[in-house]
DNA sequence: AAGCAATAG
DNA sequence: GGTTCTATTGCTT
């Protein structure tokens, strides 16, 4: 219901055409790079007082999906607001902050607390997303290396625009001064001089809020600071819309305010949960804790980690994010339990989703089906997924316009996706279903794409990296994919000769490890995935080359007619027959059926269920259940307990020890970090389009 | 390559 | 710590 396709509005057209003139300060974007930013200290990094010489800015914009819809409607500026997901209040206005509205407050406690709260849903992201993307091409026009975090945060890199504006600087040191806080400081207090690559910092940081604010009518903090924890850290410390600068005496300050581990950006619940265990509660505890300690606990990297993290120091990259690398839909509800529900809940999530993935322009080659069930006995919270490839030919109708093709295509593959996690003949009850495509290709124009289609390689592709610092192989392999210069107006619009040198360069750098996997259009996979809904005596191969009427027609008879062999097991162990005799049943038992009804033609992938009915021995209660206790229970929670217990759902998690995990030395640095060079374009994501 | 945990907003 | 709707990275198999 709330992923309905409002699609495009094109309201916001104003916005989105200005990008191109980053005019203001930008000698940045295309030159940048090489030499400086990381000579040689990228491994030897003390805390010291010493020089760490990078200039790192964190943004981070004001209660932004509520900004989004003030945009929308500015009438909403005047009132109390609040953005409503399902049952919480997710984000509200500072008119609805002062009379006591708080984030993830439930909608009735908001409600009361504020009866003239005014709510609008935000289910649907649609907006959010692309403002939020807007936002990082704005940054990115200026600057190339800009790495999102959530929908409302960005951090900058601005290390090498500071070093050119300091070496085109003149000694005058006239009116050279901090814009915005200094934390901890008095402005009157500090020499500007003595921090001038911060001062500029400084000054960038108002230049690209003003800029976000004139393009883009949005508000919001910025941190400036030598890595990205502190100017995280020091971007909230002032607000809303205001900037700070966090100086190099100040940063054992601004970690010992922080009010526990939890705060520590990188310690979340059970890290804190963990190191809590060990005694330890504070930065403070942490921070005066021997590193043997901690290695013991989590293996000597992450012990490393942790400590430097809360002596303030890090030194992971700004690694730009480009264009999403998955994309994915979801909805939760309080209740699902029919086959039927999922199927239409399926294909009203792949019908947005790959409308979505249409408009990206890339070519999805991995498809995943999520779920949350619920259980009585434990909150257990926990979500479970399975994968397949997609096959080429469907990849190939998402992203040249057959979404309708495209859907009922993917739907029976997330059937057997999901058959493959709920047992068939079992109760279940679903509280959520995700819908995702990831490992996007980018695909030049037409036919070259296919013959690039195997996956991206493993981490054996060392791309070499001319400035000598550290840069992964996977890094690289990001850029080179990415959509070259308006590569989806290109490809849009004929060809692109130029993006696809670059892509085959790609193709190229990396191995080729594939082989099996895109190569061939009628791998198994796929053969699999058509013939399980379809009459045995159809030929896939004819059956894509039919009308989609005639599909449709074929395909909707299949799921009527499937056999129900496997619905009498629907009543085992003598519990309570399933709801009633609705042809809900039927549903059900196709979908379950995809794998059994037509198993003769193809061979199969799966198979592993299936091999006896469910019967009452089955289901055998843990050594630990009082039968005559067990019979107690409302049959409800008979029956779900029964389905856990059978799914073999692992023994629960001790919250006591964890496992220690002594580290086997070696494993240095992995993912570090990627420098690079090049403008990053983006364009397609703020296209008003 | 698949599945999940952890972290994040 | 959970609620929503995403998205990323790293561990383990």
């Amino acid at each position: 219901m709330e992923n309905s396709e409002d699609e495009m509005e094109e309201d916001e057209a104003e916005w989105t055409n200005s990008f191109v003139d980053s005019s203001a300060l930008s000698s940045a974007a295309a030159s940048a790079s090489s030499s400086s930013s990381t000579s040689g200290r990228g491994t030897s990094n003390k805390p010291g007082p010493g020089h760490d010489h990078r200039v790192i800015l964190h943004f981070d914009l004001d209660c932004f999906y509520a900004q989004v819809e003030m945009i929308r409607n500015p009438a909403l500026r005047e009132v109390p607001l609040g953005i409503q997901q399902k049952y919480i209040i997710v984000t509200c206005n500072y008119v609805a902050r002062d009379l006591g509205v708080t984030k993830l407050m439930s909608v009735t406690d908001a409600k009361e607390k504020c009866p003239s709260l005014v709510l609008v849903r935000g289910e649907d992201l649609t907006h959010y997303r692309e403002m939020s993307y807007k936002v990082t091409e704005l940054l990115t026009s200026y600057c190339p290396l800009v790495e999102r975090l959530g929908f409302d945060e960005n951090f900058v890199d601005v290390t090498d625009l500071v070093e050119r504006r300091l070496a085109e600087m003149a000694t005058e040191s006239d009116g050279f001064s901090f814009k915005g806080h200094v934390y901890g400081r008095s402005s009157a207090d500090v020499k500007a001089a003595d921090y001038p690559a911060l001062v500029l910092g400084s000054h960038i940081a108002a230049e690209l809020r003003e800029a976000l604010s004139g393009k883009l009518g949005l508000t919001g903090c910025a941190g400036v600071a030598s890595n990205k924890l502190l100017a995280k850290l020091v971007s909230g410390t002032f607000k809303p819309n205001q900037q700070t600068v966090l100086l190099p005496e100040n940063v054992s300050d601004i970690m010992d305010s922080l009010s526990g581990l939890r705060k520590v950006p990188g310690v979340g619940h059970q890290t804190a949960k963990r190191l809590q265990a060990l005694g330890l509660v504070s930065v403070k505890d942490l921070q005066l804790c021997p590193l043997d300690d901690l290695a013991t606990e989590f293996g000597g990297a992450t012990a490393q980690r942790l400590k430097n993290l809360v002596l303030g120091v890090d030194d992971s990259p700004v690694t730009p994010s480009g264009p999403p690398q998955s994309l994915s839909d979801e909805d939760s509800f309080k209740k699902m339990s029919s086959p039927q529900e999922v199927l239409e809940k399926v294909q009203q999530l792949l019908t947005s989703l790959v409308e979505r993935m249409h408009k990206d322009g890339r070519q999805p080659q991995t498809f995943r089906l999520t779920i949350r069930r619920y259980s009585a006995t434990n909150k257990w919270f926990g979500r479970e997924s399975r994968q397949c490839p997609i096959p080429n030919h469907v990849g190939q109708k998402i992203s040249s316009g057959g979404s309708e093709d495209a859907v009922v295509l993917l739907v029976p593959l997330a059937m057997k996706l999901f058959n493959k996690m709920v047992d068939g003949g079992a109760a279940f009850h679903l509280t959520l279903i995700n819908v995702c495509f990831s490992n996007l290709q980018s695909r030049g124009a037409g036919a070259i794409t296919s013959f690039f289609t195997p996956a991206t390689s493993p981490g054996k592709t060392q791309a070499q990296v001319q400035d000598g610092s550290s840069d992964s192989g996977v890094i690289a392999q990001r850029r080179l994919a990415r959509k070259g210069p308006f590569g989806c107006e290109a490809s849009l619009h004929g060809f692109t000769r130029k993006q696809s040198s670059v892509v085959a360069a790609a193709a190229a750098a990396r191995k080729a490890s594939c082989s099996e996997a895109g190569r061939d259009p009628d791998d198994s996979t796929t053969t699999s995935a058509v013939t399980h809904r379809l009459p045995a005596n159809v030929d896939p191969e004819v059956f894509e080359l039919l009308p989609e009427e005639i599909q449709k027609e074929l395909l909707a008879s299949d799921f009527a007619l499937s056999s129900p062999s496997v619905s009498d097991s629907a009543h085992m162990s003598g519990n309570k027959p399933p709801q009633t005799f609705t042809d809900s049943e039927n549903i059900k038992a196709a979908a379950n059926g995809f794998d059994s009804t037509s198993r003769g033609t193809g061979g199969d992938v799966t198979d592993e269920e299936r091999p006896s009915l469910p019967r009452s021995s089955d289901c055998e209660f843990p050594g630990n259940v009082d039968p005559g206790v067990f019979s107690e229970l409302p049959p409800d929670v008979q029956r779900e307990l029964l389905s856990e217990w059978k799914q073999q759902k692992p023994a629960l998690k001790t919250p006591s020890s964890r496992k220690p995990a002594a580290r086997s030395s070696t494993s240095r640095d992995r993912k570090t970090a990627g420098r690079s060079s090049q403008a990053n374009n983006l364009f397609k994501y703020f296209k008003p389009s």
